[in-house]
DNA sequence: AACGAATCCAACCGCATTTGA
DNA sequence: CTCAAATGCGGTTGGATTCGT
């Protein structure tokens, strides 16, 4: 830090200079019953002076530091110096991968509370953490990549099923986040602690900066409605009573919606990983630590070689992945408002939009990025069609599946509300969750090349989930963990709104097949080309733990 | 080499909570 | 019980440094 110039030479400040208009004005001193208390950076000598105050006194009563040491510093002050740079055991230097892995896994967990994370963090403070925090989120926005790993979203997301299964879904005697002692959400820390032992399981995906036109689309995916989706300022009580009621009401209806869309996801996941070959990125080698993106874009690294803004892997290069999406004509996107990149979510999470219903988030403009060009789309589709309109605006045309992943929705609506909580970091989380596990597909997919089968830990898994026997039970975890990452579920449900439902109802519809088929340029496939089907992964990782 | 932008980080500020008289 | 002081916490600022052109 700066020195300032208004010191002596050994850093002391003598009452003259207290009194003196230059340190007034450089240093910004402040009355103090009539002792002109010093700020701006501390000196070593006063360092000193605190040290051996704290070491003679102890911590606390820091107002009488000043008093009794001689130290111009208000009680803060001092506080914040001994806390920050002074008190033993602190660790300095970059954050290492192990520990911004807890960063994250404890920010997905606790939300902006620095000093908790700071706790799990021997040596680290607050401030360290805050700061650190705050660097990744600028870094990883002007990259375009979303804040948590997937492998952390994916923890949350258990996690919060966990809790849910275990009273959650009438917690109201949940006690608030901020008054657990350690866990906010009475989850051991050896559930995360177990994180760093799935990425065997669980795919590597590093969050490449999937700045093209489908990356950025698939960020709007990401994004837009699931922000609204996942609007955490919903009332608890509210949530509650949705919860409980659509969880006794519409217990079957997803049954019959799941079958469906886990054809639908494992074709489409196993076809896109033929056709569209986009080299699944994740790490094979379960041996390998758990790489996050984080650590390979920190500023902060394990080699403590590589810079903040200099991404360290060729995987991050902006024109990498220029062309995840050839089959998407993203010419048709083009008219669309651009999709909220990742500044949208961050914007969501660090303050939550108003309460307000999935159709206000949804259709808001910091979210509707994705939205409007959805409906943009499906009215061009719907228009372009002679027999769309009478398609669409028929509700007997809807099909049994489609009632059934409408009542789907429903059910996940109300699974997600129960994260929305305003001051739950999980609703952060889970906002970062989806916006996290969005782009997993999206930064996967590229071109022409097809991946090695192995590589699609996600498809496999999916497949397996699809091939094993089916009980009620793993139909209806997978389904729950599945649905909420379902556009076109999200697309049907009713807080998409009629207009939307009805235009979006074409897309669902045989046009969906047949536009899907053009948009794939040739794909066999008919849903490839769809949008969101770059979202699947999303679900097979839902879907790995069921 | 110069300049501006980006980044980092220590410190401050304001508010909320806790504590104690 | 009330109130003020102390403490804790999170957000923000601003200067120094680094990076890119």
């Amino acid at each position: 830090m700066s020195r300032t110039t208004n010191e002596s030479e050994d850093g002391m400040l003598y009452k003259d200079q207290i009194d003196s208009p230059l340190m007034d004005e450089s240093n910004g001193g402040s009355g103090n019953g009539g002792i002109v208390l010093k700020k701006g950076p501390w000196t070593s000598a006063e360092d000193t002076i605190l040290v051996e105050y704290v070491n003679r006194h102890g911590e606390g009563n820091w107002n009488a530091v000043q008093k009794h040491s001689g130290l111009f510093r208000c009680g803060k002050s001092c506080r914040l110096r001994w806390a920050n740079h002074l008190r033993p055991n602190l660790k300095k230097g970059a954050f290492t991968p192990d520990e911004e892995r807890l960063i994250v896994e404890l920010h997905a967990k606790m939300g902006n509370k620095w000093a908790r994370m700071a706790a799990h963090l021997p040596g680290r403070t607050d401030n360290e953490i805050k700061n650190y925090w705050n660097t990744r989120i600028k870094r990883r926005q002007r990259a375009g990549l979303p804040l948590y790993p997937p492998e952390v979203c994916l923890q949350a997301f258990q996690e919060s099923q966990q809790g849910q299964s275990s009273g959650g879904i009438n917690g109201a005697d949940r006690v608030q986040h901020d008054s657990m002692p350690a866990n906010s959400f009475e989850i051991p820390d050896v559930v995360f602690d177990s994180l760093k032992g799935n990425n065997c399981v669980l795919p590597y995906v590093p969050e490449l900066p999937d700045i093209s036109p489908g990356g950025m689309l698939m960020k709007g995916l990401g994004s837009s409605p699931y922000c609204g989706f996942m609007s955490p300022t919903m009332h608890r009580q509210k949530r509650l009573r949705e919860s409980t009621a659509l969880f006794s009401t519409s217990g079957g209806s997803f049954k019959n919606g799941f079958p469906q869309f886990d054809q639908f996801q494992n074709d489409t996941c196993d076809k896109i990983a033929r056709t569209v070959g986009f080299p699944f990125p994740h790490d094979p080698d379960p041996t390998i630590p758990l790489s996050f993106g984080v650590i390979q874009g920190s500023h902060s690294l394990s080699n403590g070689n590589s810079s903040a803004s200099k991404p360290t892997t060729g995987a991050v290069k902006p024109e990498l992945p220029s062309l995840q999406y050839p089959e998407i004509d993203l010419g048709s996107w083009s008219t669309s408002p651009p999709p909220p990149l990742l500044e949208s979510v961050d914007a969501f999470i660090q303050s939550p939009p108003p309460v307000g219903t999935f159709e206000s988030d949804c259709t808001s403009p910091r979210n509707s990025g994705l939205l409007d060009a959805l409906l943009h789309e499906a009215k061009t589709l719907s228009s372009a069609n002679n027999h769309s309109s009478e398609k669409s605006s028929n509700s007997s045309s809807v099909t049994p599946g489609d009632v059934a992943e409408s009542s789907n929705l429903n059910i996940c609506e109300t699974e997600w509300e129960e994260y929305r909580d305003p001051i739950s970091p999980l609703g952060h989380s889970a906002t970062s969750m989806f916006n996290e596990c969005t782009p997993i597909s999206a930064s996967g997919s590229s071109l022409d090349e097809p991946p090695p089968a192995e590589t699609f830990t996600g498809c496999n898994v999916e497949s397996e989930l699809v091939d094993q026997a089916w009980t009620p039970d793993t139909e209806r975890e997978t389904a729950l963990q599945l649905d909420y990452t379902r556009p076109d579920a999200i697309l049907a449900s009713e807080w998409f709104g009629n207009s939307m439902h009805e235009s979006i109802a074409s897309l669902l519809g045989d046009d969906l097949a047949a536009e899907c088929k053009h948009l794939a340029s040739g794909s066999p496939t008919s849903n490839q080309g769809c949008p969101w089907n770059t979202m699947l992964p999303v679900c097979q990782i839902s879907a790995q733990h069921p």
